[in-house]
RNA sequence: GUCAGAAUGGCAGAGUGGCUAUGCUUCCGGCUGCAACCCGGAAUUAUGUGAGUUCGAUUCUCACUUCUGACUCCA
């Protein structure tokens, strides 16, 4: 039985979607400005995790993530770089989808851009100005907050309290409430001059920041959609926004489940350029490479913070450079396996299906990554005490199988076991073992040497030699 | 300032009204020609502070402290 935090309820629900085993997912995707920092990527990271366990479960998934090619910062930043906006947010977007690779985060169904959703922009703005949420001023449209009561029901912001004079638009635009927002901007003349604009019956006009989730995701699934996720600072104000404007055009529910990731900090300390502690995924993934950085997404809960530093990362290798060993050894021990049985045999049939429930039960249970991390040790180590008295092949089959399962749903060790080894390693290998029969340790150990670094080393088991890429440390 | 969330050993981290797991790290032992891997065992002043409820609190309540975030672009 799954169960999953609603931010809209602050607890935790059981499950059930709105089309028996089909689950819809909307995702709010990156701004293509600058390169996404590992931050942005675990919010990414939460919902591939989400979409995996919800496929494990059983589920048909559809997830649509938009992408954010025309705001503030997109214009102003591409201006600076001397760039058009469209060449600009492509070279953006190129990045983003590296850096999911990177990740091997699964690719969504779709990705559509804000910039060819336009006219159902414009098309939700008449709508709620024909119910009275919104009003045109100066060229721009804006929602009218006093006419959606349900307006805080997400984030549950009491208004009175809030410093309104903290905001700088007050004055920069003229709107009736300093809270309502804008849904079209009216185009500005540098912007005319740059061919970004669009028509309407306003004028010129570009799209405001929430207006593009809202018409995404009503056009992908209808007026009320599953799963909605971000990180928590979209809770307010664009996420209340969005109920804004798609529950005030419909009437229906927009959302069923809110999910928000919680930030990574840096030892301790929010990602600012100030601090200069901002770190891409390339860079990260460079030095650990890109299933450290899972596993290290993995390792912290997706609602805690996680507070990235080079000891944790470390920590992480460990810990995942272990649970892939168990892995590479299973691979390599069904290769001399048996069909004789040993003792235990049966003990061990009977412990993985109790294993595989809680694994399963882990990500029930909201999706908790690092409770059934810990299945997965228990599983490893299940395996390594196997693999000390017995080998019966039918066993480790099925050892075996368990340990991709849950290695798949993470997402981890893709490359476990498949190490090439290049002909002239085994050449050294081979010699190794006959110089190791003739009980030359000299020769051998040198030749161990040798064979280190060419960047693979060598563990000698009950089965004959066993080679593999040595990790980069 | 207002609001929201968080605080568990050297590190990471889950859970629980009554021995707190698990892994990393460190140490000892076994396996091994030696390693590596693995297995067994052990260790470290662990539940932010102070109250309250309770027979009993790390878990529930309150306050405080600290941190993070939202209120302004933000994953």
């Amino acid at each position: 039985m799954l169960q999953i935090y609603n931010t809209l309820t602050r607890k935790k629900e059981v499950f059930k979607p709105l089309k028996e085993g089909e689950v819809s997912i909307y995702a709010c995707g990156p701004t293509v400005y600058n390169m996404p920092h590992i931050g942005n990527y675990r919010t990414f990271f939460m919902t591939d995790n989400i979409v995996r366990t919800l496929e494990y479960i059983g589920y048909r998934v559809k997830l649509v993530m938009n992408i954010t090619d025309i705001d503030d910062k997109t214009i102003r930043d591409s201006k600076a770089g001397g760039m058009s906006l469209k060449d600009f947010t492509d070279k953006y977007t190129v990045e983003f989808f590296k850096g999911l690779d990177m990740l091997n985060i699964k690719r969504a169904s779709a990705y559509p851009k804000a910039t060819e959703n336009v006219d159902g922009m414009i098309e939700l703005a008449q709508k709620l100005m024909e119910k009275g949420l919104a009003y045109e001023k100066g060229g721009s449209v804006y929602y009218r907050i006093s006419g959606f009561p349900d307006y805080g029901k997400l984030s549950k912001i009491n208004f009175d309290n809030i410093i309104i004079g903290a905001s700088v638009d007050v004055d920069e635009y003229d709107k009736d409430n300093p809270r309502d927002f804008a849904l079209l901007k009216a185009s500005t003349l540098e912007e005319i001059e740059r061919g970004i604009y669009y028509e309407s019956p306003w004028g010129k006009i570009r799209p405001g920041w929430h207006t593009e989730c809202s018409v995404m995701a009503m056009n992908s699934f209808g007026p009320t959609l599953d799963i909605h996720t971000g990180g928590v600072d979209l809770i307010f104000p664009h996420h209340e926004n969005e109920i804004a404007q798609s529950e005030g055009a419909t009437g229906k529910p927009f959302v069923c489940n809110w999910v928000h990731g919680e930030h990574l900090i840096v030892e301790g300390e929010k990602m600012s350029k100030s601090k200069g502690n901002i770190f891409t995924l390339p860079e990260i993934v460079g030095e650990y490479g890109g299933e450290v950085v899972r596993f290290m997404f993995l390792s912290v809960y997706y609602r805690k913070k996680l507070d990235y530093s080079d000891a944790f990362a470390e920590n992480a290798k460990n810990n995942y450079l272990r649970l892939k060993e168990t892995l590479d050894n299973l691979e390599f021990s069904l290769g001399g396996a048996e069909n004789s049985s040993y003792p235990g045999d049966e003990e061990i049939l009977k412990a993985l299906p109790e294993l595989e429930t809680q694994f399963r039960e882990a990500l029930e249970s909201d999706f908790n990554t690092p409770k059934a991390i810990t299945v997965l040790r228990d599983l490893s180590h299940t395996a390594n005490r196997y693999l000390e008295a017995g080998k019966n092949k039918q066993v480790l089959i099925k050892i075996h199988s368990l340990y991709r399962q849950f290695s798949d749903v993470l997402s981890l060790f893709a490359e476990a076991g498949k190490d090439e080894i290049p002909e002239e390693v085994m050449r050294l290998v081979e010699e190794r073992e006959s110089a190791r029969k003739m009980k030359e340790w000299a020769i051998s150990d040198t030749l161990r040497e040798k064979i280190k670094s060419l960047g693979y080393i060598v563990q000698d088991t009950k089965e004959g030699p066993n080679v593999k890429k040595a990790e980069e440390s």
